[in-house]
DNA sequence: CATCTTCGCCGTTGC
DNA sequence: GGCGAAGATG
């Protein structure tokens, strides 16, 4: 058990004295008390291979948490022996806690438990030759990547708007996530990329190495590699790990199931946990045809199914199940609940973004308060979800007026600031010579006159005579071939660089203080004082909090270590806030109260997700909206609106098909009556014995997308009453054709000059020409005002 | 030759 | 609104 490569820390570990006795006796341990049969038969099927199908709500956390409990308590394994795989850092972080308190909180936590990423860099870096690295490699972020990639399509002579860097990077990505390495790209993708793909795919990797550097593809693809090259250190893995669990296994990818299939081939104890009405991560290269399969890839697999949802109101969970039923391509599960019927979902349409944000805000107040005879909700308690993080400024404008506490959860980050990048390169240079686009992010910055001219010399010099950036400049010098003033300056660059490095290797280096040197010594912090600029003061604040932050790490490279694959910088904080996030980085929470606004075609779903993936597409959309809606307890609500603005222009919208796939039964439509936006919403709020109320009995398929889009044209128009309605609803049919004069509410006046089935093109004499569809325009000499 | 200024283009989701 | 490329300036 000496293997070096495997920490002894817990060889004497035993499990706590009275857990292992009652296991001894045949007596359950305490944390098996409540679970419900299927719970406790995913907990209590220890050996060989288990699905665990857990459907949104239905306490598969405690289920996989109370398993690896059970490993611990009846001796099964030690702590450092059970590889547990989770989607998320903060995920890996609560199970470890929840783990700690299940038996007795005596662990020093489970060391290989954590992300795909974090368990392969933990791997890679103790056989990084092994690929062709150094153990201090760095992790490109997918900033460094494009730059990267850049340059080589440049040197390529390939005309980079014609081919965008980022194409490149997602061609190359998807090879990754297939685990599919440049000597071997199938031959159907030879063409990728204008058929430069694959060359650029080698040139890629080579590059990456002489940077000493991987990107995250690379951490998983790098260890199956090793894994399948050098099958003595597969079995030391295989052996080692005597349990394995994998959390979301409906987000995995090719990279990751080979990953696993490897360390599990042995004893097959692995246990896999996920739902694949949850799969949102396609585009990533998330395949849930490995959960499809998981029963033909482990033979004799027990296939638990977790059902009794314990999270949200019955109207809710109706709701969300509702929605995800229209999806074909499924396994299908039937949630049930025994919690109350609650508060049925809420749905309002309303004229525009701002509305929409102005409307939320004021009804989180609301709920705060505990108005309508509510019990009071805390802002900690509450969500806002949207699709897109551009969705998310009209929120906080509008939070930050009112004085709503917030926090954005995956927005524009911390470690993904320019100045906190900056930063991070001058330490990423001194732990890691090699890292040459860290030392071009920084060596004119703060400017030092070394621009292009300059900058290509040290490349040419470093390529020429295969060293790194910082020799290559050393050279350049050494040979005048740079200016010499920019010899000068560089010389500085250099040589301070050359104390810092040897600095740092010394055993007694301080890198918190000698962080905050680095940067004052290369003027950086000043760079920062005398910036005029009213937002100098807050850049210079977060550098210094990210010298702060390295206190809590040993050392350099652990530090940026974390930074590349944790990129949060979570700091608990005192005053309840609403949280505004994506739905993706909603998965595995849950809150009292979510709103889901932008409920619109084309935003949600979103357009280009039905472009580039068709049906597929759609059906991953409408699992989003599924995590969404599944992500409420007791209030939930979903609006949308007539009109957005997006690239600063004017877009007008119709309601989200998904609106038309929630069943009324669950449904209370708050969209006033003849306002704009009463689609849905019109029929069951209009008054009785009105046009409208005879039409929606008429229509037997109410929930049909011909019904509610008809409702969407009639109400889009601005009305005020039920009689302007009625008038509304017989113009929704009048056509306009090439040449009429129309009026729309945010463009103006315009003549129409194309028209396609419903969508017309219009030459608008102050806002140009626009797509827009038919019901949003009126003949200009019939304006509804 | 470096840097500052303006213009046109582009725009999910994230470990 | 942000970014990079091209043009203007020092």
């Amino acid at each position: 058990m000496n293997d070096p490569l495997f920490d002894d820390a817990f060889d004497d570990w035993e499990p706590p004295t009275r857990l292992s006795e009652l296991a001894r006796a045949g007596v359950p341990a305490p944390y098996l008390d409540g679970l419900n049969p299927p719970q406790r038969e995913a907990v209590e099927a220890l050996d060989g291979p288990v699905l665990m199908l857990a459907g949104a709500g239905t306490g598969k956390t405690r289920a996989l948490t109370c398993r690896i409990a059970h490993l611990l308590s009846t001796g099964r394994a030690k702590p450092n022996e059970i590889l547990a795989v989770t989607f998320t850092n903060k995920a890996a972080r609560e199970m470890k806690v929840r783990i700690g308190g299940l038996i007795g909180g005596a662990i020093e936590g489970m060391p290989w438990l954590g992300t795909f990423h974090s368990l392969c860099v933990r791997i890679l870096r103790r056989h990084a030759e092994l690929a062709g690295l150094k153990s201090n490699f760095t992790i490109l972020d997918t900033d460094d990547q494009i730059r990267l990639m850049k340059q080589l399509i440049r040197d390529a002579n390939i005309d980079e708007k014609r081919w965008p860097a980022r194409q490149l990077a997602a061609v190359i990505d998807r090879w990754k996530n297939r685990a599919v390495t440049p000597e071997r790209i199938p031959a159907a993708d030879a063409r990728a990329y204008g058929g430069e793909g694959p060359a650029l795919y080698a040139r890629y990797q080579e590059r990456l190495k002489v940077l000493n550097a991987c990107d995250f593809g690379d951490l998983l693809l790098h260890v199956v590699r090793i894994f399948q090259e050098n099958p003595d250190v597969l079995e030391r893995y295989q052996r080692w790990f005597r349990y394995i669990l994998v959390d979301e296994y409906q987000d995995t990818n090719v990279a990751q199931y080979l990953w696993l299939r490897l360390l599990a081939k042995a004893h097959q104890n692995i246990c896999c946990v996920g739902d694949d009405d949850q799969s949102i991560y396609g585009w990533r290269g998330a395949e849930v045809g490995n959960i499809l399969k998981f029963e033909t890839d482990f033979p004799g697999a027990k296939v638990i199914r977790l059902e009794q949802n314990y999270r949200s109101t019955s109207h809710i969970l109706a709701a969300a199940s509702a929605l995800i039923a229209a999806n074909e391509d499924r396994l299908g599960k039937t949630l049930w609940t025994q919690e109350n019927e609650g508060e049925r979902l809420r749905l309002m349409g309303v004229w525009d973004g701002d509305e929409e944000a102005r409307w939320i805000g004021e009804e989180i107040e609301s709920f705060e308060r505990g108005a309508r005879g509510r019990d009071p909700v805390s802002p900690d308690e509450m969500a806002v979800l949207v699709r897109a993080s551009f969705q998310m400024r009209a929120f906080e404008d509008r939070f930050l007026a009112i004085g709503l506490p917030y926090r954005v959860i995956g927005g524009p980050r911390f470690y993904e600031r320019m100045e906190v990048r900056d930063a991070m390169a001058y330490l990423r240079v001194v732990a890691s010579p090699d890292d040459g686009l860290a030392f071009e992010r920084i060596v004119n910055t703060p400017k030092r006159g070394l621009g292009d001219k300059a900058q290509q010399e040290i490349n040419r010099t470093a390529r020429e005579n295969g060293v790194n950036l910082l020799e290559g400049a050393r050279i350049a010098i050494a040979e005048k071939r740079v200016s010499a003033a920019a010899r000068n300056s560089l010389d500085k660059v250099v040589t301070l660089f050359d104390t810092w490095i040897e600095r740092a290797g010394a055993t007694d280096f301080d890198h918190v203080e000698g962080a905050m040197q680095i940067l004052e010594d290369f003027g950086y912090l000043d760079h920062w004082r005398k910036e005029k600029t009213p937002d100098a003061p807050g850049r210079l604040e977060n550098v210094k909090e990210l010298v702060k932050a390295l206190e809590e790490f040993e050392n350099l490279q652990g530090f940026l270590e974390h930074v590349s694959l944790v990129m949060e910088n979570e700091q608990e904080d005192s005053v309840p806030k609403v949280s505004i996030m994506t739905y993706h980085a909603a998965k595995g929470l849950e809150f009292d109260c979510v709103f889901l606004p932008g409920w619109e075609d084309g935003l949600f779903p979103s357009q280009r997700s039905m472009d580039e993936s068709g049906k597929r597409g759609l059906e991953e959309e409408r699992r989003l909206a599924y995590v969404g809606l599944t992500r409420a307890r007791k209030h939930l609500t979903v609006s949308f609106a007539a009109n957005r603005r997006m690239y600063n222009q004017w877009q007008s919208a119709l309601p989200s098909r998904f609106i038309d796939e929630l069943p009324r039964d669950h449904v209370e439509v708050l969209t006033a009556p003849g306002l704009y936006g009463g689609v849905y919403g019109a029929a069951a709020s209009v008054p009785q014995g009105s046009v409208l109320e005879a039409r929606a009995a008429e229509a037997s398929a109410y929930n049909s997308p011909g019904w509610a889009r008809m409702q969407a044209r009639a109400g889009r128009r601005s009305l005020r009453s039920p009689t302007e309605a009625r008038t509304a609803v017989v113009d929704a049919e009048v056509a306009h054709g090439p040449g009429d004069r129309v009026f729309h509410q945010k463009f103006g006046y315009g003549a129409v000059t194309e028209v396609e089935g419903d969508k017309l093109t219009v030459a608008f004499e102050k806002a140009g020409e626009k797509r827009v569809v038919a019901s949003f325009v009126t003949a200009a000499d019939e304006i509804p005002f």
